[in-house]
DNA sequence: CAAAGTTGTCAAAGCGCTTTGGAATGTCGT
DNA sequence: ACGACATTCCAAAGCGCTTTGACAACTTTG
């Protein structure tokens, strides 16, 4: 069922149904609704190509993921941030599109993006250091919002960022609190914009508390539970090892936390662990009763900002930049507590 | 950039300039060098809708996720099947398209994606018993592929899935070839295909080792982290409580693994665990020395299988069905152990 | 050397929609 | 009763591509 077929089957002309449906007012509401009621016995639905074509936007919106090559690793967070974007895309009439792309590739999947008009903005992900792709986003003219910040770029641009930073720093003061002078960091991949930030709210709160900054306390890397596994072994064989981890992630600190629990060590008496946690759908904190102290941010409704955000960027591109900084929630789990006592060692 | 400016500037007719690209034989090589050279400096890509307007196909597969309106569950292998199935789409010029959806608005999504041409095919993902997706895609003529397969169908359809009833009766038969009498068995969403499989693999192993099947011992849910953890818990309070559990993910299999640290009961000595592992990117299975004991399968690798049949079906529509059944490879652990010996207690 | 293929190219139609610029019809003031 | 003005509808153009059918310009054949 098309147009043609529809608008003929109701005696009326193409211009007069399509109007109808798309509550242009020229059209009386005797008809408009007769309309209406056809367009639906029939289950019409304009083919979106078509009207794409005719329009010149697509309804659609591109989040591109890079794997890297190397890890072949998927962000875990990626499937509640895209649950809460579907959502917010399903509101307003958006398709999404997701397309996968190694690091090399990464320019020409949006340069082609953007040549097909097969979208009419893109999410950019996973932000790094004066990330190349916001110039040329800006370059070819394809509207995009940020989920994350990238340090270094000087031109305004539409973001939504969790305060890594302040809630690093938090989280490494209030270990400090307890008494810590070895914290370790479990940091995401350093070549990241966020991981970047996280290690330097890390270290701001080390200096200000007075404790030295040790390379050996820190590591960067992706955020598996096998890498969070590994980096806490190495620590915890340390001569002088760490009494508290602080956590990229909540799937990182499960694997700190699997660490300790086969040295017999426990969580929240003999060594700590604080982590961000983004909320994931399938790993909780616990619910009622935390069981890792965290820093929280629901990455989930992040992409339903930023979906939001990107939509109202697409229908006016003019508009001055939007930038969003969400603060992280604390909540004390049992992973956290004093320092353990040496003084009788 | 599009068809019409750069046949102008060649001085050639859109046709030859389209058929040049396109691969025609009825074009010399000398002028498709030319074109395809152009075409390369200009940054040409055929717009995708108007190309899908002119051929009738949008070269794009839809997958929907259901996400269930309570839960509000992402599953979390959704990712590196995604990077899988990715990869594949890429590699033959296809888009891939995610519509997120509540339980309800199904079969409206299904028959939307269809109606307005947005798809040529899609994805049927996680399988419940006598699916009606699978009825309704046949009336509609809508290409598909299921991962997973749909117990009562009777019709022929075009799936790939695991033997998860093999590997679970495996698993059962594995651990109470090691003595346990008190097998518990935590299961995924007994609504979906593959958990109805598991069980029956688990319940038939059972039989066949001469234990009685207990309904105690054997939960379904959601397969998140604190959903293992939970019913872990509830198990070990019995008065006669299981001394292995089998679980139904890697990230159940983690929660477990975390109420029996959290009681100072010895993985692979006090309690032995097995586990189905999806071979999660971000949640390895150790790697060298796997941790869990377990019949694992890439979902990855089940993404870039089912994309590659899904593409094939979209161009040979009438080709007979084609059905995969991947056996789960077993991986000794750490976690699994002869059942302790309570004569002397 | 005319008739019959080949080869390389093109003009134009068509995909299903939106939108422009009329054109009918009806309503109203005078 | 007549022009003015809404109101309601429509024919046709156009979005950027593919594809059909035709046509020159060459080759080859009898």
């Amino acid at each position: 069922m098309n147009l043609k077929e529809l608008s003929s089957l109701l005696g009326l002309s193409q211009t007069t149904v399509s109007r109808a449906l798309n509550g242009y007012p020229e059209v009386s509401e005797k008809t408009r609704a007769r309309v209406v009621k056809a367009a639906q016995a029939h289950a019409y639905s304009p083919n979106t190509r078509a009207q794409g074509l005719a329009t010149g936007h697509s309804k659609c919106i591109g989040h591109v993921i890079s794997v890297s090559d190397s890890a072949e690793m998927v962000n875990p967070i990626f499937g509640d941030f895209m649950a809460g974007a579907g959502e917010t895309y399903a509101a307003h009439g958006y398709d999404m599109m997701v397309t996968r792309v190694g690091a090399q590739d990464e320019a020409d999947t949006y340069l082609s993006l953007k040549a097909r008009g097969a979208v009419d903005g893109v999410v950019v992900h996973a932000p790094r250091r004066n990330d190349s792709r916001l110039a040329l986003l800006d370059k070819i003219d394809l509207p995009y919002v940020v989920h994350g910040r990238s340090t270094g770029i000087k031109r305004p641009y539409t973001w939504l960022d969790v305060n890594n930073t302040r809630a690093f720093s938090e989280a490494t003061s209030y270990l400090a609190s307890l008494g810590h002078r070895r914290i370790a960091l479990i940091n995401g991949p350093e070549t990241m914009d966020f991981a970047i930030r996280r290690r330097s709210g890390y270290e701001s709160s080390l200096r200000f508390a007075g404790l030295p900054i040790d390379p050996a306390l820190m590591s960067t890397g992706e955020m598996t539970e096998g890498y969070g596994h590994a980096q806490a072994n190495a620590m915890l064989d340390m001569d002088n090892p760490p009494t508290a981890f602080l956590a990229a992630s909540i799937i990182c600190a499960a694997g700190i936390r699997r660490a300790l629990d086969e040295r017999g060590l426990r969580p929240g008496k003999d060594v700590s662990i604080a982590t961000f946690d983004d909320c994931l759908s399938y790993f909780g904190n616990g619910g009622d009763q935390p069981v890792f102290t965290a820093w929280q941010s629901s990455v989930r409704l992040a992409g339903a900002a930023v979906a939001q955000m990107l939509i109202d960027r697409i229908q006016a591109p003019n508009a001055p930049h939007i930038n969003e900084l969400w603060e992280a929630e604390f909540v004390a789990g049992t992973s956290t507590g004093p320092a353990p006592d040496h003084s009788k060692d």
